[in-house]
DNA sequence: TCCCAGGTCCTGA
DNA sequence: TCAGGACATGGG
């Protein structure tokens, strides 16, 4: 690791590549620059991140800074044997070798609950503009970079305290009072949330769908993308295409290519699921 | 104009 | 249980 002014940079780091882990949809607060970098949010840092092959280089941060990026970047686990015990046919096989630097991000409960409630029914580029409008506008302002301004997600204390009116002008749409409705709960439920990490699958699933607007999708991507519960397999219009054009039959249910790809996968089922849905639109499959 | 998007909710069999 | 329609918004 090299340390120079407000930049780190790692050498040598191994199943890592920004374009995959930025666009293989698990996040939508990191945009590409120019100079083929990426700048995003996480908590309330800026961050800029370069990669020249095997070299890593994170700007806009401090030595302090390091155990987030850490975390956050997932850089303790072993992609080599998650890809390892994954590698069980040509199919998962192909898809690995496409998205070979995809690393499942360590998000934020609450982030990732509000981003996915308004992914439903939704577009990636449109839900971005949403996440940005709220965070805009409810959120606070925490640095200029490279002239564009950033702004950290908003509170539960802020969306609760929003009107619907405010929430809609972020062109949240049908899911504006489902954000709200949210954010109140979250205020007296916050330890609940923050302890999915350590409950079961079965219980976090079940804890999650109790809230309005978060149905079996959208709380298995908050299971995969924030608690870290890696064996399930949330299944969405571009897997439900990828999986009936590869694997399954093209009348399969969706909770049914859930149980065949858990089956299948078992507990590496989250890196797998992402894998194939980079592989998948990245490629148009069954587009 | 119509269709659809990393779905969910509600309704009626 | 389960299929079918509604739901804001905007791009193709």
């Amino acid at each position: 690791m090299k340390k120079e002014g407000n930049k780190i940079t790692l050498q040598n780091v191994k199943d890592f590549n920004i374009n995959h882990i930025f666009d293989c949809g698990q996040c939508f607060r990191w945009n590409k620059e120019e100079d083929g970098s990426y700048t995003g949010v996480v908590k309330n840092k800026v961050i800029n991140i370069r990669q020249d092959g095997s070299t890593v280089e994170f700007d806009n941060i401090s030595m302090d800074d390091y155990p987030l990026i850490e975390k956050y970047f997932d850089l303790d686990t072993s992609y080599e044997d998650i890809k390892k015990n994954l590698d069980t046919d040509e199919i998962i096989a192909e898809a690995i070798k496409f998205g070979e630097g995809i690393r499942i991000l360590n998000q934020d409960e609450w982030e990732t609950m509000i981003s996915f409630m308004i992914s439903a029914n939704n577009r990636i580029p449109m839900i971005k503009r949403v996440i940005e409008n709220l965070s805009t506008s409810f959120g606070d302002f925490i640095c200029s970079y490279g002239g564009k301004d950033y702004y950290s997600f908003p509170t539960a204390e802020r969306l609760s305290a929003a009107p619907v009116e405010k929430i809609l002008e972020c062109k949240a749409g049908f899911r504006a009072p489902r954000i709200k409705a949210a954010a109140a709960r979250f205020l007296n439920e916050k330890d609940q949330i923050y302890n999915i990490k350590n409950m079961s699958y079965d219980d976090g699933l079940a804890y999650l769908k109790t809230y309005s607007g978060i149905g079996d999708k959208v709380a298995n991507c908050i299971l995969l993308f924030s608690t870290r519960h890696f064996d399930t397999f949330p299944v969405d219009v571009w897997i439900r295409r990828v999986m009936q054009t590869l694997y399954v039959s093209k009348d399969t249910k969706d909770k049914d290519i859930k149980k065949f790809a858990e089956d299948k996968f078992g507990k590496y089922s989250g890196f797998a699921q992402q894998y194939l849905f980079y592989y998948a639109r990245e490629n148009g499959i069954g587009k």
